[in-house]
DNA sequence: TAGTATATGCAATTTAATTGCATATACTAT
DNA sequence: ATAGTATATGCAATTAAATTGCATATACTA
């Protein structure tokens, strides 16, 4: 999938900005999710931490991105599928955490139907793998 | 299932203090799993907060707590399951975070098995699925 | 091109987590 | 019961993460 930070902010009625579109550019870059220290140390002194915080808000609010918590309650953030929107996310997927490299993949595996107890209405269900990556099992 | 702190920092190999007791109760009082902030607001100047950081800690590598990261990276904690052990946990159980009380509940439900793409091996899943829980259905 | 709305950067706060060290406490051996 | 040893605790200091307020810069609209 390609990814076109000028098109996407039109899309959801952003503001174009060079700091902007210089978040988005940078976490697809890669296919894995990106951590927001990672996120930090990549764009130095470019954008303001603060900045990045609200950036990567915005754009978790508008469907753009979605947020993936590790292990340690850090925050990884991936781009989301084209159907996510304001209201509704829809990146009900299994996440990957490889315990050696700490990279986080969002895998093409739905998250499996739970049966909920009685009076417990699920909404949505997050579901994340810990183990090795391919990458990892390779080396 | 009973809970008595005593006997079970016996059964780990650590020392009876009045600190350590005082946070298994205070976590054994409810079944549902308790933030870390709420914990310290409960045991207020009882304990001193590093000292809470080093209990929960500890706990947790024995096999006597587990931690559940809820949806803002905050760590919540409940008591395993008696067959965890130092080495291996045994928690593979779903939670369920009400996002209206936001509660964290250990479920009776087992984590279904997924099919890890080619390359991926997973060790353990994590499954917590969000919605509104019993207590507040009632509401 | 001027006017308006909002995004950004910086400074200041607040909150969370970690580290080092002196003292207190629990357990062991006598 | 007591003394000796290991370690848990509390406190102070640091380090790191997140939030807030506000002045200025920038993007978009008319
Ligand atoms: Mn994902
Ligand atoms: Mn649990
Ligand atoms: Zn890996
Ligand atoms: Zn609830």
């Amino acid at each position: 999938m390609k990814i076109d930070p000028v098109s996407i902010l039109k899309e959801h009625d952003l503001k174009h900005t060079k700091q902007r579109v210089r978040v988005l550019e940078e976490i697809a870059l890669d296919t894995v999710a990106i951590s927001q220290p990672d996120l930090e140390k990549k764009l130095g002194k470019e954008i303001d931490r603060v900045t990045l915080y609200r950036i990567l808000n915005t754009y978790q609010e508008k469907g753009i991105l979605h947020r993936i918590m590790d292990m340690n309650g850090t925050a990884n953030y991936a781009i989301c599928s084209s159907s996510c929107s304001e209201d509704h996310h829809h990146d009900e997927h299994v996440h990957f955490n490889c315990t050696k490299c700490f990279k986080i993949y969002c895998l093409e595996v739905e998250v499996p139907r739970i049966k909920m107890p009685k009076g417990f209405l699920a909404k949505t269900v997050s579901s994340t793998a810990y183990g090795i990556c391919e990458k990892c099992n390779n080396i």
